[in-house]
DNA sequence: TAGATTGTTAATCGATTAACAATC
DNA sequence: TAGATTGTTAATCGATTAACAATC
């Protein structure tokens, strides 16, 4: 669709700019500006406008941009106009509780089945959703048309899973296994990895 | 210490190249090189290279890098040649999680204790610690010296939460709640948006 | 010595910022 | 019109990569 090159930090920030947004507009806030977006959210307001400018004009020049407006088309930008199933591989700790995060069905991610091969597991319920055996992980993907997981499970399984889910039909992965993972081109991976962004800590603290 | 800036991401791969070397180590391999090991994570041999010049000269030419060597010389740049003590607030589903997760303890992190506002929650267990009030804080910071702190609490009430944590010490912060915040200059904080790495993959997905 | 791989420099690439014309 | 703020261009900054001398 774009042909020209959007820096994957600029989507990360119109996700916080659309929280803030929201945040203006349930305290019934009609205009903003860059300017405001920028202190609010901690970037300048140069770079606001530069990541609004890779998807359109929003704003006008002089007033601004009206808050409930900017906000739609942000949401629209980043597909979220709409509600996304998932699923979510690997019922531990993390697993369930990403399972019960509320910050996920917030933004409109419905939790369309938790799998473990776990046998114990299965059959238990994880708020109101109960845990399956891997086996149903094919079914739930096309009954419910599921484009997105999540990876919960220990690093030694995560490949394997992977490999499972690509070939179901997943096309978006979020892995939190701290392993790296092969999926083929037109599969999106992200990982996240928890102790990562300690040690980070850790190294500034050590200086 | 250093005057050379360093990128932040050459830190987080340095932390991934760790892992990697111990994977070696474990498989009793004894030499690598720059090459195998931007294989096994994924990046590129002069990145490798980059990340570590930065820090010393650890390898031989012509031959490649000590596993065992470069793995320590590694674990000591990050700090994490002892144990870290850090607090956790929050027991909700993610603050629990992250308290029994083993990632973090695998990598040295210990939980000094666990904090929690609601009265309902407090003096429960999440795996062999106990549910502390916030009125306890300040003597777990003390009594096990603690410098890192994560906080897994609702957006609304993070702030507060962490200007209590700087006040009693804390000067490092890995903070879940999806909200800009403040800390004084010589506290290192550090964001993670759980939902926004779900939205970089809609809108991928979108495109 | 020939082959291999490091450490480092210079070139390239990409993202952020500053500045300003456009325009309300 | 004067003041304000956008959208966009060009300049700056910083990180990655390519290339190669050093050297085992």
């Amino acid at each position: 669709m774009k042909i020209q090159k959007i820096p994957e930090a600029s989507i990360m920030r119109l996700s916080v700019y659309s929280r803030h947004l929201a945040h203006l507009d349930q305290m019934g806030i009609v205009t903003t500006s860059s300017g405001e977006i920028a202190e609010g959210v901690g970037v300048s307001s140069a770079q606001v406008r530069k990541d609004l400018a890779y998807f359109g004009e929003f704003g006008t020049r002089g007033v601004g941009y009206n808050v409930k407006d900017l906000h739609h088309h942000i949401l629209k930008i980043l597909g979220l106009n709409n509600e996304w199933p998932i699923i979510l591989i690997g019922a531990g700790n993390l697993g369930t509780a990403l399972c019960l995060y509320r910050g996920f069905n917030e933004r409109g991610f419905r939790i369309a089945g938790v799998f473990d091969n776990d046998i114990k597991k299965q059959g238990q319920m994880v708020g109101e959703i109960t845990i399956l055996p891997m086996e149903k992980l094919e079914q739930v993907i096309e009954e419910y048309e599921v484009k997105m997981g999540i990876v919960a499970v220990p690093s030694s399984f995560a490949q394997e899973i992977v490999n499972l889910m690509v070939k179901y039909g997943i096309k978006a992965i979020f892995n939190f296994a701290p392993r790296a993972l092969s999926v083929p081109d037109d599969v999106e991976l992200r990982n996240v990895d928890l102790a990562v962004n300690l040690e980070v800590l850790t190294f500034k603290l050590s200086i």
